[in-house]
DNA sequence: AGGTGTGAATTTCTTCACAGCA
DNA sequence: TGCTGTGAAGAAATTCACACCT
């Protein structure tokens, strides 16, 4: 079993060596990736050996068969079909960003209660009402929810979602959502990251008025 | 020191509270926090004591008490100055949540290269031209940036902010900047999320699959 | 020399076990 | 009894050290 840590730092190799791929670069050493990413070289040779990928010594790895083997490792050649429910400006966001298939996910319907969205399409996907999430999530066996509504509406959309059978959410509204066992939860967790850039900020100033050392 | 996994379940514990402070609760037991948030109450425990804070035995912590304590210790009583770099969808997302400041975060300004929306405003932020940024950051002592940009303009972005003293970049777009040591960056990273649920949908489904076990 | 691959050591984080208090 | 607070044990992740390959 692959531990999270690294499970999470795939997709940042991953988008690292399609840049490389796009620039022609044939082959690249656990060094050179873990130097652009700020992260140890041993590290990213354990991280890649999940994938089941094996490097040559002396030169390295190759970049098109890693691509594949990462993407194959996390089943991002295979998309998941996924619903985003909300079409505000962050749902909106979410839509807009073309290249989500390169992520593994499938957008395959947006959802909303406003009357003025519904029916209408949004970069190709249409917005339906949100009364049918549940529905059309069973028939449609969709089983990734993105969840983009505001914090008020996030815990019944999500019921919602799991009464349509969905199993993983991704939820980008600023809620704790409460949820049964079987469903997997990911907070996009904008905060999380604030503590830790406030806390460095912090840190940096009070050491400059702070005198001694 | 705090550990970094500490620092970021802070603001989870945060906004939990937050909602019982606003169901007038006074005080709570970590395992209540544990039993709501799924995690270890010994775990909350320690991560309450890096703020100071010291609970009643038998009773369990003062709930406003323990909100100003973690605020405090956040540095989120004392919000710092951030500039919101791209008003696209994205950008209007994070500039239409109200509750900013509640996490630490003052909008002063937000920026684009967009002639239709420099000038404008969007909730009482003020839009003003990319090219102004390095200037203004350095003039209005801002420190902290929020990319919300295209992949393609990120890194000049960055570069930019660095410019004018910009010190933390939360950085939304899908890309891994390049910045000098001194400059801490976190990516809002909706990706590694995507792994892992992505991996969960496939280990529930492969489960099914395979017969035995 | 300059890479990979991996067991072992180390460090970091989490959980346990229990003392102490109201 | 039911909670806090914490040292010690345990688990997990990271980094080191080195064998091996071209």
């Amino acid at each position: 079993m692959i531990p999270e840590p690294s499970l999470r730092r795939l997709p940042t190799y991953l988008h690292y060596l399609r840049s490389l791929a796009m620039r022609g670069r044939e082959v690249v050493s656990t060094s050179t990736i873990a130097g652009f990413l700020k992260v140890d070289p041993t590290q990213v040779r354990k991280d890649l050996s999940y994938t089941g990928i094996v490097g040559t010594p002396r030169v390295g790895y190759d970049v098109p068969d890693l691509i594949t083997a990462i993407e194959h490792y996390l089943g991002w050649d295979n998309t998941s079909d996924a619903f985003i429910v909300g079409v505000g400006h962050l749902g909106k966001a979410l839509l807009g960003y073309e290249h989500l298939a390169e992520y593994g996910v499938n957008v395959v319907a947006a959802f909303d209660i406003d009357p003025d969205q519904v029916g209408k399409r949004f970069r190709d996907v249409e917005i339906l009402s949100a009364d049918r999430l549940p529905e059309l999530a069973r028939r449609m066996k969709v089983h990734l929810g993105i969840l983009a509504v505001p914090a008020a509406a996030a815990q019944e959309t999500a019921d919602a979602m799991i009464r349509g059978g969905i199993l993983a959410i991704l939820n980008f509204s600023p809620t704790t959502l409460t949820c049964p066992d079987h469903v997997m939860v990911r907070d996009a967790d904008f905060y999380s990251n604030v503590a830790v850039l406030t806390q460095f900020l912090k840190g940096h100033f009070s050491r400059k008025e702070t005198t001694t050392w």
